[in-house]
RNA sequence: GGCCCCAUCGUCUAACGGUCAGGACACCACUCUUUCAAGGUGGGAACACGGGUUCGAUUCCCGUUGGGGCCA
């Protein structure tokens, strides 16, 4: 047998959303792929008919291409496998590696209180393997049901691991496996040995959560004759509280992440950062940047805590160094959801541009479009709250003088040098602060203290809809200046 | 309870016997500025504990403690 190249596979099963521990699972296991030049399978283990649904396997293959994952071979489904499983169960049963066990489950459960007096693990006795075989044919000829169990050697079972190094267990401590129910389906581990087998995988890449099933899976590798993969076992990834993350942390589906605002590429790279680092000061990364950095041996031995603030601030990174024109599209999606009229047009490529360094989502560059757009949907906000209280009288007062300033300004000479000059002249003249004129202005306009240069931020408003917004704010009550005014 | 895995700032991590233990997020100052962010500069912040091995341990070995996983 010649040297074959890489062959790796993420096995999801289809009982709920794409995880972020599956989708770091996948990417690991893509990356490596695609930086040995090697295939990446994508297998559903759809054998848990009650739970599986089509749906959930839908957006899990949605949540990869979402990330930009994607795979050289699948969807294949598990359950399409049955008579392969069933086939290498018999197979075992035949070359005497397993036996039939004719016990039920009160049997089994009546041995256990037997002989586990005090907190010992129950192991079965293997009282079926010693039936005499005449005994075994007349329990098949009574139509007893039975499930075969896999004889596990009492030997020790131990694995280079690619990223804890050897781990060991021992075969007595194992208990002889079932490896087909009485209904004749298999179980979960022999199902995905004999899958792994039939589709070449050279390196199994998964959650550190399957380290124990992995000596059975050996066991069974050399029962069946076929060459043991490479094990990869990734660290788990966890909540602020140290537990393993579940729904109680928050968002734990990379759904709610794209529902967000969140950049498929800020998130890939974030979730490549969870568990591995490059060894070296490299945070942002591109696809391109990761494949080539990437190697086993820079994987984490211990879990990972998600911190969605870091991933949010990577996501900022992203928006900020990401061209305006490629944020039209996803922006223009958000403000449908958000029921805002924009135009559709390319005219909001410049408020985008005006906006995304301040933003950390795509949800944030959104609403902050929306406000430009339509200045008196902006509620305040927290820091705009306080600073209407904090001026009282002098918020409105501020807002007619600047109102009146710049009504003095014509349409024509509606640019931003202009209203800036504007305004500075009559904060002199008025011996205040620039801020004092300019800080209520950003706070009728936005609802926020946070915004682009005010000058810009009028600009980028227009002169009509930001008069009228100014008129409203201050109390004047109605457009200093409707459209075509001012003249 | 049994088996297994793990242990560097609050969090993500670098270090592969000799470093003032480095970077990033978050936090705090300062700076820039037309406010707030962003940016820039600086600051506080970690080798779980105890034994070995070694001239020398964050690093290697053993144990303790703590956390996690699987099974029960």
């Amino acid at each position: 047998m010649f040297a074959s190249i890489p062959r790796v596979r993420f096995a999801p099963s289809p009982t709920g959303y794409l995880h972020v521990g599956g989708a770091r699972t996948a990417l690991f296991n893509w990356l490596y792929a695609r930086k040995t030049g090697g295939r990446f399978i994508l297998r559903i283990e759809d054998t848990d008919q009650e739970r599986s649904t089509p749906e959930h396997t839908q957006v899990i293959l949605d949540g990869l291409t979402w990330l930009g994952l994607d795979w050289d071979f699948g969807p294949l489904f598990q359950g399409d496998f049955v008579e392969r499983h069933r086939a290498d169960a018999e197979g075992l049963l035949a070359s005497g590696k397993a036996y039939r066990c004719f016990c039920t489950r009160e049997e089994l459960e009546a041995q256990r209180k037997a002989t586990t007096h005090g907190g010992e693990t129950f192991r079965y006795d293997r009282r079926c393997d010693r039936l005499p075989p005449a005994e075994v044919e007349a329990r098949m000829a009574r139509g007893m049901p039975f499930v075969i169990r896999f004889r596990m050697p009492h030997e020790e079972i131990a694995w280079e691991d690619a990223v804890h190094g050897r781990i060991s267990f021992q075969g007595h401590d194992l208990d002889d496996l079932v490896i087909l129910r009485t209904d004749r389906t298999p179980i979960y581990n022999l199902a995905v040995v004999s899958d792994d087998i039939a589709m070449r995988v050279t390196h199994v890449i998964r959650g550190d959560d399957h380290i124990s099933n992995t000596p059975k899976q050996i066991a069974l590798y050399r029962a069946l004759d076929a060459p043991v993969p490479v094990f990869a076992h990734v660290p788990m990834i966890l909540g602020a509280d140290g537990k393993k993350l579940s729904k109680r942390h928050g968002a734990t589906a990379v759904g709610d992440y794209q529902h967000q605002g969140i950049l498929p590429a800020a998130m890939r790279n974030f979730l490549a950062l969870l568990g591995w680092s490059p060894g070296e000061d490299r945070e942002i990364m591109s696809g391109e940047d990761l494949i080539a950095l990437f190697s086993l041996e820079g994987i984490q031995k211990k879990p990972a805590v998600f911190d969605p603030v870091k991933l949010e601030w990577m996501n900022g990174q992203y928006l900020s160094h990401m061209p305006a024109a490629e944020l039209v599209a996803p922006v223009l999606l958000e403000l449908d959801g958000m029921g805002i009229a924009h135009g559709g047009g390319d005219g909001i490529a410049p408020v985008i541009d005006a906006v995304k360094a301040r933003s950390r989502t795509i949800l944030d560059v959104a609403r902050q479009v929306a406000v430009r757009l339509d200045p008196g949907r902006a509620g305040l906000d927290e820091k705009g709250r306080k600073l209407v209280e904090k001026m009282g009288d002098g918020y409105a007062r501020s807002l007619r003088l600047a109102a009146d300033t710049l009504r003095g300004i014509p349409e024509g000479e509606w640019v931003p040098g202009r209203i800036l000059e504007a305004l500075r002249r009559q904060v002199e003249h008025e011996g205040m602060s620039l801020g004092d004129l300019l800080q209520p202005i950003r706070v009728a306009l936005t609802g926020s203290t946070v915004s682009e240069p005010v000058n810009e931020l009028l600009a980028v408003v227009g002169r009509a809809k930001a008069l009228e917004r100014l008129g409203e704010a201050g109390g004047t009550g109605g457009a200093g200046g409707g459209p075509g005014a001012g003249r």
